[in-house]
DNA sequence: TAAAAGATCCGCT
DNA sequence: GCGGATCTTTTAA
């Protein structure tokens, strides 16, 4: 379990979102609880002609660490009850990010059940943003995290065949609706949708 | 100062 | 399949 260098986020926002198929995320708590799971879903974001990413009207409070060094998280609230999390991607100063939209449990299944809730069946746990935010524990505090330190990392994992990934439009949005800038694993059951 | 939209989820029908 | 919950951020007047 080594955290990917901030090199490896220093790339294209597109060919992270691919490639970030099959790597783990991993949350390790203070407490020593280490929450975990294989990213199997993600949706690119760029300030370039991108009217659906929240860096598209320029650098504000909530975006800025959109604007700053690659390889850091950047977590916001939406819908008054739910947070999402994004890797930073590109040069410092650009504004693009990766959401991650769906996980396989990993590790720490017993803490994201307690998280979820116990109505929520395990299926459920982390097949959506916002989802996975939460079994992860995951919140506003973690914005601006780094990547490449030891409390929310990502490690990289077996990397999918081309004929195993699907690349298509993302979902969610209102904006830019047509950009094919959705990854997933095809047939994988911790995708949020097809 | 106000209003509306928003990278969603869940329960009910 | 539909609508409610719930509040931050942005944009307009």
């Amino acid at each position: 379990m080594t955290p990917l260098p901030r090199a490896w986020y220093a790339r294209d926002t597109l060919c992270v979102a691919r490639a970030l198929l099959g790597c783990v995320l991993v949350h390790q708590r203070p407490d020593g609880v280490r929450l975990a799971g294989r990213i199997v879903e993600t949706e690119a974001y760029h300030q370039d002609g991108d009217l659906a990413a929240h860096s598209y009207s320029g650098r504000s409070a909530r975006n800025a660490v959109m604007f700053g060094q690659p390889g850091y998280l950047y977590v916001y609230f939406i819908y008054g009850m739910h947070f999402c999390l994004n890797v930073v991607t590109e040069a410092e100063g650009i504004g693009c990010a990766v959401l991650i939209r769906g996980l396989e449990p990993l590790e720490g299944e017993a803490e994201m059940q307690r998280l979820r809730g116990p109505k929520i069946a395990r299926k459920q746990w982390t097949n959506g943003p916002a989802k996975l935010c939460r079994a992860l524990g995951i919140d506003r505090g973690h914005d601006g995290c780094d990547l490449t330190g030891r409390l929310v990392f990502i490690s990289a994992g077996p990397d999918y065949p081309d004929d195993e990934v699907v690349v298509t439009t993302r979902i969610g949005i209102s904006k830019s609706v047509d950009l094919p800038w959705r990854f997933y694993v095809r047939d994988n059951p911790w995708v949020s949708r097809r």
